[in-house]
DNA sequence: CAGGACTTAAGAATCGAATATGATGTCATA
DNA sequence: TATGACATCATATTCGATTCTTAAGTCCTG
């Protein structure tokens, strides 16, 4: 979203917050300046902004005096993140289904194919995909909604689909046809314009996956 | 919400977003490091941390190489953030009104009698009280959603209530009578745990408040 | 007069040093 | 031995100076 788009600032940006969605740095880990310093190159000041910006998209928690960590998880946070995700997602959907053009079909159209293809080679077995899926499948649940026509709601939508992400990614596990096929309900009942359908198929979506998610969750 | 809670940050944080919801920075006014060291009396670092702060908050925008701007406002922004308060802040009541026990009930109505005490006043015309109704009607709007158990859906609810409080400023005209019955008849739904009736009043409150608000606005 | 290259000034981005704070360990005293 | 004062250290916070980028003039040339 909105980038604060500098160099050496924007860099560390998306390299921290990238290696915090993967797990690179672990959940409640102690986030000191002189680490990150060696670690990412950047100075300070830099890197406080950085976090400071992460901290408020809650990536981050920051404590008086006593520095930087990163956002712990628990179950609790992750059912409330998808259930958040499930209200925003599926208003957004309804509109975006109302309003999308032609232009609109055929992004999601094309992000569906391009989905496709990644999951079924997941499916084959290949784990080295795991990054290139992640963009697709973002690219593909952002194309659903992204005629919404509501700038703030998008914004909202993406720290969200983020902050789930993250926890998708500590389990580790991919799930299969069972993703595929519903991706799959997902994208007919938009394109036929079936708003409540579409809606209820991604509320199951997110919904099956959080139930996944927190069975594996240890 | 998650302060960043250290002497000087925090300080100039809450006074530069109290002055662009209070609109004493004008939307769309550009911020330059040089002018707020003066005016807020922190260093460029400090100034810097907190804007970035604000900019991942939606009140600042960043742009490269460029510096800070006071987010503009426009009709259409302030139908979005109508629209989000109302899906999200209605969700949040519904399961407040479900889940809340005897000291949520308690904080209700301590909150809406304060409310009214200061409602009374402004509409009998002293207007010195802006920062104190304010202050009284978020603690309302709070409390009716404090019970729904989600932290993170507090925490997103009050980002776009400040938002939306800035074009309340913005337009500074009191409603009266109108928003008195309307907080009412919110109160009484809740109260008697009749969801549906105190998620329509809601809605209809805000929805109502937009509408009064884009009238006046220019 | 129009358009482009050069110069200059204003301001943003970045840095490392200086300061302040909280955590930890040590010692004296009861 | 337990407790509290004190010193020490690790680390966060804050700052102003330095470097880099962009925007605005200015002048030269066709």
């Amino acid at each position: 979203m909105s980038q604060s788009l500098n160099v050496v600032g924007s860099a560390t940006y998306q390299r921290i917050k990238r290696d915090i969605i993967f797990g690179e740095l672990a959940p409640a880990s102690r986030l000191k300046l002189d680490k990150l310093r060696e670690r990412y190159g950047a100075s300070v000041s830099t890197l406080r902004e950085t976090l400071n910006r992460l901290a408020s998209e809650g990536f981050v928690d920051a404590q008086d005096q006593r520095g930087f960590f990163v956002t712990p998880t628990s179950r609790n946070d992750l059912i409330e993140i998808a259930n958040l995700r499930i209200l925003l997602e599926c208003h957004a959907l309804r509109l975006s289904v109302e309003k999308g053009n032609t232009d609109w079909e055929g992004n999601v159209v094309s992000a569906y194919h391009k989905l496709n293809l990644i999951e079924n080679k997941l499916h084959a077995g290949d784990e080295s995909l795991k990054e290139d899926w992640k963009r697709y499948d973002w690219e593909f649940h952002l194309a659903l909604i992204e005629a919404c026509g509501s700038r703030n709601l998008l914004s909202l939508h993406s720290v969200l689909y983020d902050k789930y992400l993250r926890y998708q990614m500590l389990v580790l596990t991919y799930r299969g046809e069972d993703a595929i096929d519903e991706h799959r309900d997902i994208v007919n009942a938009a394109l036929e314009r079936d708003v409540d359908l579409a809606a209820e198929s991604l509320r199951l979506h997110i919904q099956v996956g959080l139930e996944h998610t927190l069975e594996v969750l240890e």
